[in-house]
DNA sequence: TTTAAAATAGCACGACCGTTCTTTTTTGAT
DNA sequence: ATCAAAAAAGAACGGTCGTGCTATTTTAAA
């Protein structure tokens, strides 16, 4: 077999159009294995152990990817907040500015934070886990979940700028009140199991809207 | 050595009536520091060891009240029951009937939510902790949710036979409207340190009176 | 194909966990 | 004061945890 002479190295490829080395592939894998676990046990219940079973590694080797545990739980929130952005908010950008992209983000929201039942929802959990712990999974949480609300916020004013609402509408009320309904419906499907969850979240969002003098187009 | 003829069972000294027994007393007290530890570190994260070093007793000591775990854990589960019974609802069965005991009903939770920093929910921590891990704890804990739960409920029924709230007022969507607002309190205020959070419940409580036709009457 | 580096495994450590068993101390009724 | 029962302590167990260290294997560039 005549080997190709010279591999050729291209000094213009950046690292990030390189293939992935078989390092950074297994890490994704299990950073992926580990979100799954995450939202079932919980960030904090997530155990390196339980993880390299899940891999079938060991656990040091699974270990050494992140170099303490802390890293790893950091990592998830990451993966965590760039699912959020894909499932949720990326496509709810597609939405005309105003009162259509603000019910798009809601109900994409309202999908993800039901929809799974094997997912709980990590900020709903990881706030819940870290709330009275400092340190620094906390902030990356923290700095995830206010970068969510905030771009909800954003839209709601986009929404009364576009004059889908009231000139007085208080967007940071309006954003508490629609955050509630999430709250209240991964409360009372996942840990109550009530039926019609989801119909009274799209209810209370309704009725918000009107609160907040929306005309009742649909989009 | 004669043995005490008859040790003389008292057959009418009831057990309550009784002055508690040691034993009774520390158990009472132990369950009491462990709602304290759990309402900051969860439910789940109740460690005997670290219990029995608040309570300067060995780790023996204090699992003998026990005999396992997942007691200690209910009975802190019932303790909290109590305490809620007692800060929240009976304080607002005082109030008429109808529209002033639904607002003193939600006042209370309010203040009981948001108050205390030190003592977050743990019917909020531990719906989160336990909603995917059924027995005995889960049962007690959702039983206890469900009790408040419909107690809030038949509230809203009585203020709606009393004509405080429109006569098509569906109750359980309404319930359920005004639990995202308890829980958005404490998910801003306790993870978020958000400021007005407590603001934005009651300005959210009245949205939600408004809409469900409350005269504006302050009681 | 060689070879250095990267990735993974294996093993051990100290810490804490819930639990059991045995011993000591404390209690409270006689 | 006596004494049996109740309460608490003490020590030990097997288990899991995160983490560090050293070998071994795998990768990928030369």
């Amino acid at each position: 077999m005549t080997k190709p002479h010279a591999p050729i190295k291209d000094p213009l490829a950046s690292p990030s159009l390189r293939p992935l080395h078989k390092g950074q592939q297994t890490k994704a894998a299990i950073v992926e294995a580990a979100l799954g676990l995450a939202t079932q046990i919980g960030l904090d219940g997530l155990s390196i152990g339980a993880l390299a079973e899940v891999m079938k590694m060991s656990k040091s080797g699974v270990f050494a990817h992140f170099g303490s545990r802390e890293e790893l739980q950091i990592s998830v929130v990451r993966e965590y907040h760039h699912q959020f952005e894909q499932e949720v908010f990326f496509p709810a950008m597609q939405f005309a500015r105003g009162l259509p992209r603000l019910r798009a983000l809601f109900h994409n929201w309202m999908l993800r934070t039901s929809a799974e039942i094997d997912s709980g929802c990590l900020y709903i959990s990881g706030a819940v886990e870290f709330d009275d712990r400092p340190g620094p999974v906390r902030d990356a949480l923290a700095s995830s979940v206010k970068t969510w609300l905030t771009a909800l916020h954003r839209a709601v004013l986009q929404a009364r700028d576009e004059k889908h609402l009231a000139d007085d509408t208080d967007a940071t009320q309006m954003s508490f009140e629609i955050h509630g309904l999430i709250l209240a419906l991964h409360y009372e499907a996942r840990f109550l199991r009530a039926a019609k969850s989801l119909h009274r979240a799209k209810q209370g969002f309704e009725h918000i809207l009107l609160r907040y003098g929306a005309l009742h187009e649909r989009d």
